[in-house]
DNA sequence: CTGTTAGCGCTTTCAG
DNA sequence: CTGAAAGCGCTAACAG
């Protein structure tokens, strides 16, 4: 079941059937139609790689991310997906499990596979392999990572508003004693939300004193042990590098009959969908995942020849749920 | 850079750099060593298109799931990703949504790719489509779905046995009034596991009035709301039909200031990633994912010509945590 | 063991 | 507006 049978059944050339199914528009109605028809009648399926091998174009989009298990990325992953399914694009998506190795493999895959892009939506990467991927001609968008150029579009998340959102709601409720629980400062994402709330507390006159930041490693135990560290400092709230860690310092704070926000506030960062489970639901700031995988697919297809990519900004949105209250202290 | 240029450079046919790069045994390892250096010097890399349309393989697996975020599914793929990476396959993840058409989509967009193998990895699933990938001689693997036959494997998971286990631990604690959180019953997954409760519950002279069985949709918001409805019954241990509602479960108990497992004990299913950081941590059916992924990788890659698909079997396990206790009324 | 050659199924000039 | 024909890059007989 090739183009040719179909030809044949319509008889017209290969060439026309080809022009009908891509729609050219230098094909009469009356022609389209039988070609249609005789599509129909043999249910012809075109093969999508003898097209991809002639005519260059694979029409699979390459997504790269860290890790699916993560619950930061399923959102990501389905919102990609379903646009791109809704421009004809196929997906493939890798996970390079936080591996620079790995993450080349991903790549060198991805390319081999002609796709018509790439997306990189983690912020683990080196600047070599992006231009890798540019003189291979194909386009390229990242979170965070480098300024747009030929093909490569940059999506810049600004994790600094987000901590001011948060800071300012804390300092709004009258918290004096903030502690930050860190993620792995080998990440790249993990070291811009530490810095940003080193540079927003001080804009706020708050003491960032390295006894009220602890090592959370963006997981739940992490975040756990980070808190039971902070307890003896008495901070009044804390603010965890994303919300895995921030729902292990809820669980530290339970265990120890501490009451949230009775006692203490906890704000997250990231608004994973399990935030909004958790006892008291989690005061934090959200990625707009959803956007962000919108505007990556955006900027894949829309980069051509001519234009270079562009940068794009997203900004966060705090979410005010129950783990956030007054200060303690001050109202006593 | 094609295949031409690298024959070129070490002075042979076409044909023998192919054989090379294949790992034919009918090369001298001379000449391959000519080859190989060949395609270092000019960074070669096949074009899989091309591979795909001359030899008909196209070394890509389509796995296709309900919702990736739904948590059950993160590990499935990343434990079938992994695998297929390892012996050289690539994969393409889609969503159903559980949503039949679309499954019917996927299917096709799937076949379109000329894929080595689809792995169906949820239960709404129409038997023509699977008639249909069969008729496309592409093996196929499915969960819990017909009989296996040619090309055709399918995973059974043992459901009655979980659920099993569940039970007879709780008649272990002495509990004698078990309520169940029944998932949707147009999924069949749901279907399957609610049955199997009934059975067992009977199986262990266990009534199973119907005003024990809540609905919770699988979910947290349904979990929560079915727990409190089944509140006024008293029951002394609750089986849900997924984590999540399990989780839902515990909320409300919470939330009516109830101690689990102390006033009652709750035992969920499928051991999400999540349920070992409740408060308390669930008791759960695990349903071990990453088996279920290398089996049907393992299934799809082994399905040849002569020999039929295979039926394969999986087990849950028991895992114990802090939910389940012994029962409070017996023991007072 | 290696080379020649005919496709795989489609797109895309180039003519007409 | 339509057709003929030349590839796209690789694999797999078939010879030798």
């Amino acid at each position: 079941m090739d183009i040719r049978k179909v030809a044949a059944r319509a008889k017209v050339s290969t060439a026309t059937v080809s022009r009908t199914i891509n729609r050219s528009d230098a094909v009469t109605p009356a022609t389209a139609a039988k070609v249609w028809s005789a599509i129909r009648a043999l249910d012809y399926h075109p093969n999508t790689h003898a097209r991809t091998l002639s005519s260059g174009k694979s029409q699979i989009l390459g997504l790269i991310i860290s890790d699916i298990t993560n619950p930061f990325f399923p959102d990501l992953v389905k919102a990609f997906e379903t646009v791109a399914l809704e421009r004809h694009y196929e997906v493939i998506v890798t996970n390079t499990e936080y591996n620079p190795e790995r993450t080349v493999l991903c790549v060198h895959r991805l390319l081999n596979r002609k796709v018509d892009g790439i997306a990189i939506m983690t912020s683990e990467m080196e600047p070599s392999l992006i231009e890798e991927v540019q003189r291979a001609g194909v386009p390229i968008v990242t979170l965070d990572t480098g300024k747009a150029g030929k093909k490569f579009s940059n999506i810049k998340l600004d994790y600094s508003g987000g901590i001011r959102q948060a800071i300012q709601h804390l300092v709004g409720l009258h918290h004096d004693r903030l502690a930050f629980i860190r993620g792995p400062q080998r990440l790249k994402s993990a070291q811009v939300r530490y810095n940003a709330y080193i540079r927003v507390a001080k804009e706020n006159a708050l003491t960032t004193s390295s006894s009220l930041i602890a090592d959370g490693e963006h997981s739940i135990e992490g975040g756990f042990t980070a808190m039971l560290n902070l307890l003896p400092q008495k901070p009044t709230a804390v603010l965890a590098s994303n919300d895995l860690s921030a729902i292990g310092a809820l669980h530290a704070l339970h265990n120890k009959n501490l009451h949230v926000p009775g006692d203490i506030s906890i704000v997250g960062f990231d608004d994973i969908s399990f935030s909004r489970h958790t006892q008291p639901n989690l005061t934090t700031v959200r990625i707009p995942r959803a956007e962000v995988a919108r505007l990556a697919l955006e900027a894949l297809i829309s980069t051509s020849e001519a234009e270079p990519g562009k940068e794009w900004s997203v900004s966060t949105e705090l979410v005010i749920r129950m783990s956030t209250g007054p200060c303690a202290r001050s109202r006593s």
